[in-house]
DNA sequence: TTAGAAATGAAAAGTATTATTAAATATAAA
DNA sequence: TTTATATTTAATAATACTTTTCATTTCTAA
């Protein structure tokens, strides 16, 4: 019995292995496992996995790579572990198309948390719909409208475009260098401070207590990631 | 039997064609089916459909030129069905004139609801209601009179063209490249100047307090949008 | 726990966009 | 042709938006 995802762990360290092993079958997961890369990127080919598990710091080939590898035809989430915290390790993840990150040790409470939220909308299809609903927000692309619980928000242009990006990949962290390149173009990929001031701008008008964001939350030193639920 | 509406399907995939013959046909519209743009303008011209659903992704040509071409003549809304989620695309095909869009895979519920949206007022015009209220502004079509409260308003050719397009979006941003290209013509799409005169003029016949505009309301640096409530 | 880094919030300064007005030109009607 | 009306151009004012700055708070790594 499983609730219908199956996860690809790739991971050399054995108490890793069955750490993953009993807390994810605990809670209903089928759980494939990879020793390392090579053998990863076939069974990630055979089983297509709802969802992959990657440690960077594997024996055979650097993580990294093995992350450009799958991503090449992999679509699903890919969450990555890491004992590095070295800050550039994980900005390159995720700028390579990780969908988040955690640092061992991780909690495994946490990871569930993470692996639900990468998880969410595979299952329900209205991912690809004019209008998108994210929890209490939604946008209708066409008109153009952006509501709040029902109530219309004005937003800037460049408000528009940074909200319907960080919507799109709602639930992922997006590195502030992608989000800046995408919004602002390549030249402005170090401007991190024009981010924080439209983030701060777009919280103001979402969020029901810009303190305490829900919906755009803060990867320090990492980058934002919305959060629909 | 059906509702008195048909609709032209332009779609390459027979999956996709079937799904539609069978929800579109449940809910009594008349439905004809083209496999290629070509076909599809063909069918158009001979059926005068009234409203047409265009697969973007057509095995013969670009589903861009197909609109474009189609919106020479081709008054009935135009809903575009894309597997590309991509927003210039998207933006594109409604700067071409489509109405909305859809991505594949959508829901039969959310296709029928726009559907509807799209038609309706074409109801109306069949019950020879000539005359479309929106807010206090109401026009009369046939009569080509414009009356704010019941007031009439002596609106000029161009600004009666301003003004009904805006209304047949209602609630929806036009950007200022369609509006332009829409009223003026393609060589005009960067004359931003003479909308801006001719949305103040508007403004003065039809707000009450044209500084503080109710109905025709600005989107700065994308367009303008008609809010009727 | 603490020093240093990163992020936030508020607001001033700087730009760009939009609104307004009026004069020049074009168009149509008498 | 003359006259009235509408459209285009152009100049300037008003507003909205973006960028910059900085004091303060929060976060993170040691």
């Amino acid at each position: 019995m499983n609730n219908g995802f199956s996860i690809l762990v790739i991971d050399d360290e054995i108490q890793i292995r069955k750490l993953l092993e009993i807390s994810l079958e605990a809670n209903d997961y089928k759980v494939l496992f990879a020793i390392d890369g090579k053998v990863g990127i076939t069974m990630a080919a055979s089983h297509q996995p709802d969802l992959i598990l990657l440690d960077l710091g594997l024996p055979d080939e650097d993580g990294q790579e093995i992350l450009v590898k799958l991503r090449e035809w992999f679509q699903n989430p890919i969450i990555i572990l890491t004992v590095k915290s070295a800050e550039e390790e994980i900005v390159k993840a995720l700028d390579h198309g990780a969908n988040d990150y955690l640092t061992k040790p991780f909690r495994t409470q946490e990871l569930l948390a993470r692996m639900r939220t990468a998880l969410r909308g595979k299952t329900s299809q209205n991912k690809n719909e004019s209008i998108m609903q994210f929890g209490a927000v939604s946008v209708d692309f066409v008109s153009r409208m952006v509501k709040v619980k029902e109530e219309v928000i004005k937003l800037t242009a460049t408000e528009y475009s940074l909200l319907t990006l960080l919507l799109k990949n709602d639930g992922r962290v997006l590195t502030h260098q992608y989000i800046l390149k995408e919004i602002w173009g390549q030249s402005y990929s170090e401007q991190t401070q024009y981010l924080r001031v439209f983030v701060a701008q777009l919280r103001k008008k979402l969020e029901e207590d810009p303190n305490r964001p829900k919906y755009i939350l803060t990867e320090s030193g990492v980058g934002y990631r919305f959060n629909s639920g």
